[in-house]
RNA sequence: GCGGAAGUGGCGGAAUUGGCAGACGCGCUAGCCUCAGGAGCUAGUUCCCGCAAGGGAGUGAAGGUUCGAGUCCUUUCUUCCGCACCA
């Protein structure tokens, strides 16, 4: 029979589903294994780069179930999201009939891949019984005061009278019209992350089975510094009349706070607070509020292009360095964050790179306070800022003192004059999840004049998506639009109230999704606790790095919020990380606009989805990068098909030797002992570089080789080797053939199908069966090897003379040092060359290598 | 600028603990088989010299440690990725 793998894909796809093969329960007597892939985004096709993440996990999956383990292998749909919204507005098909499509769709290639999900745990995040629970752990989280509601801008288009996202913000104009960006403040919802930052940070250190790389991003995400909070006050001028007069003074945030003697001015962001009210007190109160108007634009714009020029003006207004006494001007600068520490630093331009430039371009002071070698710094002459640390200088009574030292000297005088502190501040900010779009979880609150915000009760979830029939893309928020949704009684006073109108962040979604696998269809909660506590945590979990900061971070803070409501123990919940490569066509990655996706329904029906698996598997490791190569696929499809004449030319003389088997490996012949020996040894190979070193490609070319030498194997074998023509019929052993031969080619046929059955599940099932098994290979079959016969008898040991390999030593593998040495300067080889010279050192490496020094 | 990873044949890559560099595959070459081959089987394929035996060179570059370095150390170049005025 020849090799037909399109044939057997679909026999052997159905004969899963119909035996439920990869459905799994709770069963605490069996060690359990999580296997999870990040879920998709539905967006209508999967390629082949998203498909070589779902091959990895498989492998892994399969594996670890042959190895015995209870494994669960669930997928799911990231279904919520604004390309299927603005697919609306510019369609008009509704984004819950084009995901449901897409969904479908996808669900039809992946099961074409045959990969072993389980499937009847499948989920969407648009399923109401799914984000019932984002709302029901937003309202928990409210009530922890983990979920909170503050004034932060957005970006809004002003023709199109609407909020964008920040993917719908093009080159710093709207997505559909193209007029240029404005920001506007709104109230909007928060998730206290940074509550969790100092743990989110330390806890790093724990995850010992992540990724190195992943690791330094999120701490450089959160990124944590050290330093000190000082107020600087306001010079007085003429009592102001107004009743709202500005605050007092402007407090900093500096990590160098040992530089405090230089800080000859005060920079404010354009956002600060203060600078409204300094400008109501400017001589040209117009101006002032159009520079910064025009700061706050710019920054936008701005961020994608790339670096700004340093600008700023004089407010006018002077402030008091709490430390020299001396009177600094208060400027706004358009590179300070107002998002950041304060929104205001002091500027030591001697010190501080910007701040130099900054003073350069408007003549403002610089005074140097640290001598970084001992060696003494000139203002007026330095063509950089000098920020090492070193000595103090004419910083008053810190003088002399180290940076290191004056730090701590100076913000304990500061705390003792009550005029600042030392403080810890993050770049990691609050989690904004609000979003003013309709294809998303209803955030569930409602407005009351009397009460003000009050959760939606318990009982009365989901608050259920209204259906909307047109998508204009213009406007208020979708569902403002939607009346019998906004308007709602007060659940505390009953009287009229209005309905929040902004979803969730689709980021919610995916940060716990996890969990509800192990419980997908539970009605009464998120999960059931004890299926987490026995699921959890994830033991492999893979996707791209594109998810290393915001996926992983906000799962792990949820993790710990359900962790600090009692639903789960502990609070990391991926304990391997695995980031795969993407897949790039011609050097670039994937993409429909780039018109170069390789779609994997063309690869299977051309060569069947085993040969994809393999290659995708063999091409590179995982973690690495892999351009799409036709002629590799078919390399792995020929590869199959060689396997399969294999087994079809020995099947019938296997089958027929039945019950000789065990009996005659005492009585092998050196060929076979050495054939049995590649098999054993091949199945130490692939278990480990599966389990251990996760190197898929390695393993498969281990595969690759113990069937090149079973063809040669069967070459020496009186029945030739399996060509092309004579793998159509069933051999017979020939005349005279050993039946030992048979049986050590049942062995490694019988191993072959199974270490190969992870990448190539439908030709090693049919394969498995054609060799007589009527058993599945799902279920605790995977290989085992007898150590003693993976070793070598024999090993050929390098004899190197200065460094350089003259002879080669064919020895026992128990040979002892000095009997290497003695065969070694003994070779003739080897003797001819040192004749006549000094045998100055001999360095024997048991079981490796001889290597002499000759002079 | 800061941080991370990586540089190995024509190509993808392998070398697990410092011990035979180039496994395995692609491509290419030759032979066999065949009516035919874009199928299959066998052999060859880092580069240079040589009919061969054999010799020499060789893992981005330059040094170093070592009997021995793709692997460890120092310097340096290049590429990719992440962060990027975070005070």
């Amino acid at each position: 029979m020849d090799y037909r793998p399109q044939d057997l894909d679909r026999k052997w796809q159905s004969r899963w589903t119909s035996s439920r093969a990869f459905e799994v329960e709770v069963d605490t007597s069996r060690p359990k294994f999580y296997c999870l892939e990040m879920f998709a985004y539905p967006s209508g096709h999967a390629h082949v780069g998203h498909v070589r993440n779902y091959i990895i996990g498989d492998v892994m999956a399969r594996t670890k179930r042959m190895r015995g383990y209870n494994v669960l292998h669930p997928f799911g749909w990231d279904a919520f999201g604004l390309p299927a919204e603005n697919a609306a507005i510019k369609g008009g098909i509704h984004p819950e009939v084009s995901t449901r499509g897409n969904i479908a769709h996808m669900k039809g290639q992946l099961q074409r891949l045959g990969i072993s999900y389980a499937w009847e745990r499948e989920l969407a995040t648009c399923d109401t019984e799914y984000y019932k629970w984002n709302q029901w752990l937003f309202i928990r989280m409210f009530e922890k005061g983990l979920a909170y509601r503050r004034r932060s801008s957005v970006n809004w288009c002003t023709s199109c009278n609407t909020v964008l996202a920040n993917e719908q913000v093009v080159d710093g104009g709207c997505w559909r019209c193209g007029t240029p960006v404005e920001t506007r403040d709104l109230e909007q919802w928060f998730f206290r992350i940074t509550a969790y930052a100092d743990e989110l940070l330390d806890a790093t250190a724990g995850l010992t089975g992540w990724p190195e790389k992943v690791l330094t991003m999120q701490r450089n995400w959160i990124g944590r510094s050290e330093g000190a909070r000082v107020k600087f006050p306001l010079e007085s001028r003429a009592p102001s009349p107004e009743p709202q007069a500005p605050s007092p003074e402007i407090e900093v945030f500096t990590t160098r706070i040992d530089t405090i003697y230089g800080a000859t001015f005060v920079l404010l962001a354009p956002e600060h607070p203060l600078v409204a009210a300094l400008a109501d007190r400017s001589p040209d109160p117009a101006s002032f509020r159009q520079t910064v108007q025009g700061f706050r634009a710019q920054d936008r714009a701005a961020r994608m292009s790339g670096a700004i020029e340093k600008q700023g003006f004089d407010t006018g207004a002077r402030a008091v360095n709490p430390f020299t006494g001396a009177s600094v001007p208060v400027w706004v600068a358009n590179f300070v964050l107002g998002e950041y520490g304060t929104g205001a630093v002091m500027a030591v331009p001697a010190h501080d790179q910007r701040d130099f430039e900054f003073a350069r371009k408007f003549d403002l002071p610089i005074k140097v306070v640290v001598t970084p070698d001992g060696r003494p710094v000139d203002a007026s002459s330095m063509g950089e800022a000098a920020e090492a640390y070193g000595t103090l200088v004419d910083s008053g009574e810190f003088s002399g003192l180290p940076s290191a030292d004056a730090q701590k000297r100076m913000i304990a005088s500061a705390k003792a004059r009550g005029i600042g502190e030392g403080t810890v501040q993050f770049r990691l900010k609050d989690w904004g999840i609000s979003r003013q779009r309709y294809w998303g979880t209803p955030i569930p609150m409602i407005h009351c004049p009397e009460d003000g915000i009050v959760p939606v009760p318990d009982a009365e979830l989901p608050v259920v998506l209204p259906h909307v029939a047109q998508f204009s893309g213009r406007g208020d928020s979708p569902l403002a639009q939607v009346a019998e949704f906004v308007n709602v009684r007060c659940p505390r006073c009953g009287g009229p109230a209005r309905r929040e109108t902004d979803t969730m962040d689709t980021f919610v979604d995916s940060s716990w999704y996890f969990y509800r696998f192990a419980d997908p269809r539970n009605n009464a909660q998120p999960f059931d606790p004890a299926a987490v506590k026995y699921w959890l945590p994830v033991d492999f979990y893979s996707g791209g790095v594109e998810h290393a900061i915001l996926h992983l971070i906000y799962s792990r803070f949820f993790a710990r919020v359900f962790r600090d409501l009692g639903y789960v123990d502990q609070g990391e919940p991926f304990k391997q990380l695995l980031t795969q490569g993407m897949v790039l066509k011609d050097g670039a990655v994937m993409s429909k606009s780039k018109g170069n996706v390789v779609d994997p329904d063309t690869m299977l029906q051309k060569f069947g989805a085993d040969a994809l698996r393999l290659y995708v598997m063999f091409v590179a490791p995982p973690e690495k990068e892999v351009e799409w190569s036709d002629a590799g696929l078919e390399g792995s499809y020929r590869f199959l098909a060689r396997v399969w004449r294999l087994v079809e030319h020995w099947r019938s003389a296997v089958a027929r030797s039945t019950g000789t088997r065990e009996a005659a490996w005492a009585s092998l012949d050196a060929a076979e002992r050495a054939m049995r020996r590649k098999t054993h040894d091949t199945i130490r190979r692939v278990t480990v570089d599966i389990e251990e070193r996760q190197q898929l490609n390695t393993a498969v070319s281990a595969m690759m080789e113990l069937v090149n030498d079973l063809y040669a194997f069967s070459e020496r074998a009186v029945t030739g080797a399996p060509t092309h023509k004579s793998g159509e019929e069933e051999m017979a052993p020939a005349a005279g053939e050993r039946p030992e031969t048979v049986d050590v080619m049942r062995e490694a046929l019988e191993a072959l199908a199974r270490l190969l059955s992870p990448f190539a599940p439908h030709s090693a099932e049919e394969m498995w069966e054609r060799l007589g098994h009527a058993d599945s290979l799902n279920a605790a079959s995977w290989p085992t090897y007898d150590a003693v016969v993976a070793r070598a008898e024999e090993i050929v040991v390098p004899v190197q003379i200065n460094g350089k390999v003259r002879s080669r030593l064919t020895v026992s593998v128990d040979i002892s040092e000095q009997e290497m040495e003695q065969l070694a300067l003994a070779d003739p080889a080897i003797s001819s060359y040192i004749a006549g010279k000094t045998v100055r050192k001999v360095v024997v490496a048991k079981g490796r290598l001889v290597s002499l020094v000759v002079q």
